[in-house]
Formats: structure tokens, C-alpha cells, sequence
DNA sequence: AACCAAAGTCAACCACCGTTGACAATTGAC
DNA sequence: GTCAATTGTCAACGGTGGTTGACTTTGGTT
């Protein structure tokens, strides 16, 4: 081919571009911003720690792009309060390590360091607090969003502290349906 | 005096040991453990960095320290489950500053540190969950307690990234009485 | 006043981490 | 096969942070 400066070996670069990212996703979900190293991230992609920062230029450029890889997949907030309740607590309690809950456990890992807090905040906020301030009908009451919000943070953090609540799979399956019926509550009231 | 071995000069050495774990205690519960420096505590009580180490031994034991040392007046689980609820979102959401929340901040702000993490890991479970339990009549009801704690989570959690909630003033009290409201359901709800 | 242990300071050590530039290996194009 | 650009590795740099040991200062005892 004479298309040199389109086609010229952009396939093996992509391969262990993602590699690194995937890396980079599981374990900044597992750890804190500060506990993760570049050199724990290339060995688990397969590379040196400095090929890490030529694709990515910067341990926070990549942090950022690890965050926001997820964000669209994350898609919860829809349908009627409901169904929205039943998907929630289905993703925060059950054992499913989806790409959904791992953007959320990478927010809250990495959400009091200071180097990645302006990160996590944007998601937050732009990925979390609007979307569901959006979703109930309007800004008009923001203050049921911050409730809703707080469960779902809550939960989510008591999870990243012990994966299994300490509870038993017969207390874990009651916590998802009191989860559900909780946010249900928090939704209906006026 | 001949009494040697007791009295000799406990006086400055308590006073500024006391002024170490306070200034460890204030920074500790604004950022994360990995993002407060000995020399910064060190800074902030007014003494060398190496001293912080000479009366605490360790970085570790005094963050175990100031941790530890506001955990008995943070006395929460009592009463009615009313005046509990009561209690507990006036702390979370009024924007005094006490010794109750400072622990609560700790906790929260280290508790994604690979280095601290087992730290607060006992926190939580010594000072909140077993606590709620115990309060709660005997452990026959895990599920609620694992509720209104992930609701307490929560509400700090959100407070630590946004002091305000991005709230205004009216919102915020509305917050508190709907926290309280919230609780109180949670809480009755057999 | 002389002594001496405690309180406090200073400088340095060591380990780790992000980052970078020089160097080696690979691979498609001619 | 040759060449050149891209991909990857290696070693080192600069900075930081916890820790430690030697030194100086302080203040009570005799």
C-alpha cells in the first residue's frame, strides 16, 4: 500500500494500548490513586512501567482516561423509580464485578487523594449527581437526590470495605430487597 | 523532691504530645492519609518533624492514636430511635465542627489507604457496626443495621468531597429533617 | 554553680515513585 | 535485503516521605 501515513502499523500500538487501560481500570478499582504504581500497572499489562506514560503521558491522564472509559456504560438512571430501585441495589449487592461497578469503585477508592480528588469529583458530578437530578423530572428537589445519592455511596463504600457486607447469602439477598424498597421509598416521597 | 522517676518534668512533654495528636487529628480528618506528611503535622503543632517519631514511634501507631482517642465520646447509638435520628443528622449535616465528626472524617478520608485501611477497618466495625447492633437490640436484624449505616456513610461520604453538598442553606436544613425522616423509617421498619 | 536526663533540632539515609532520555528490537514499506 | 519509523526496554534522575542517630538546648536536682 502506498497509504503510508494512515495505515502505518496502528495495530499492535491499539492492542497494548487497551491492555494497559484494562490494567489500569482493575486495579485502580482494587486500590487508591496513591497505593497504584505505573510499575503495577505495566505488569499486569505485559510492558514496562515507561511505556505506560508514552501512551498515556501522565499517571493522572490516565487515571482519567481509565475513569471515564466506563462512564457511558453506566446507564442507570432511567425507567420508572422502580426499576431504577431493583437495578441499583441488583449492581451494588450482588457479586457481579461488571464494568458498571467499576468505575463506581474507582471513584471511591481514589475519591480523598488529592492528586486524583478533582477527577472523582467531575465524575460525581457529571456522571452521578446530574444525571440523576436530570432523570427525577427537573432540579426541583435536590435534596431527595442528595438521599438517593448518599444510599447508593454508602452502600457502595461499606462494599469496597468488606466485599460481602459480613453478611451471610441469605442476609445479603434481604439487604438487596431492603435496598430496593428503601430507595423506592426515597423516591415516592414527595 | 526525691521523687525522681515520677515527677521529672512531665509537664512540657504532655503538652506538647497532646499538641501533636490534636494537629494530627485536624489534618488527618481533612485528607487522606498518604496526603498528610510527618513534617506536616510536625508544621502544624509547632515542633520538628522528627519528634512527631520520637514520641509515637511511627506514622501508623499515631494515626492509630488520634484515631482511637475521640472514638469513646463519639457516643451515638442511644435513645429512641427518634432521638437517634435526631442526633445523627444534626452531626452529619450542621456544619460544626466537633470532635464526633472528626473521628467519623478520619475514618472516611483513610479508609481506601492500603497503609491505614486496617486501621479504619476496626473503626468501622468497633465503633459503628457493633455499636448499631448492640443498640439495636441483639444482632437479629444485620440487613437494618447495614441500612441506616450505609445511609451514615453515605451522607459523611458525600460531605467530605462537598462540604455543602452543593446545597443552599434552606436545602441543607430541609436535608436534615428529611435525613432524620429517613433514618427513623429505616429504623422502624421491622 | 555543676551535673544530667529529658526535650527538641538538624542533617542525613533509604526506599519508593513518576518521569525521561538514550538505547535496542520489531515490523512494514521499498 | 535495506531502511526507517514505530514499539518497547533499561537505567538513571529528581523529588518526596518516613525514619534514625548525633547533636544542642532546656530545666530540675544536688
Amino acid at each position: 500500500m502506498k497509504n503510508a501515513a494512515l495505515s502505518t502499523r496502528p495495530r499492535k500500538s491499539e492492542r497494548t494500548r487497551c491492555a494497559i487501560l484494562a490494567a489500569a481500570r482493575q486495579l485502580f478499582a482494587a486500590d487508591s490513586y496513591d497505593d497504584v504504581g505505573l510499575r503495577d500497572i505495566g505488569e499486569a499489562a505485559g510492558v514496562d512501567a515507561a511505556l505506560v506514560n508514552r501512551y498515556f503521558g501522565t499517571k493522572e491522564a490516565l487515571f482519567a482516561e481509565a475513569l471515564e472509559s466506563g462512564a457511558q456504560d453506566l446507564n442507570i438512571f432511567k425507567g420508572t423509580p422502580e426499576e431504577f430501585s431493583d437495578r441499583v441495589a441488583a449492581i451494588l449487592v450482588e457479586r457481579k464485578e461488571g464494568a458498571r461497578l467499576e468505575s463506581f469503585l474507582m471513584m471511591l477508592q481514589s475519591a480523598t487523594s488529592q492528586k486524583s480528588s478533582h477527577l472523582t469529583e467531575k465524575f460525581l458530578d457529571c456522571r452521578l449527581r446530574q444525571p440523576l437530578k436530570a432523570w427525577r423530572c427537573g432540579d426541583h428537589d435536590s435534596v431527595q437526590a442528595q438521599l438517593v445519592l448518599s444510599i447508593i455511596l454508602g452502600t457502595a463504600f461499606s462494599r469496597t470495605i468488606s466485599p460481602d457486607f459480613n453478611l451471610s447469602e441469605s442476609e445479603k439477598r434481604k439487604l438487596q430487597n431492603s435496598l430496593k424498597q428503601l430507595l423506592v421509598y426515597c423516591l415516592d416521597t414527595e
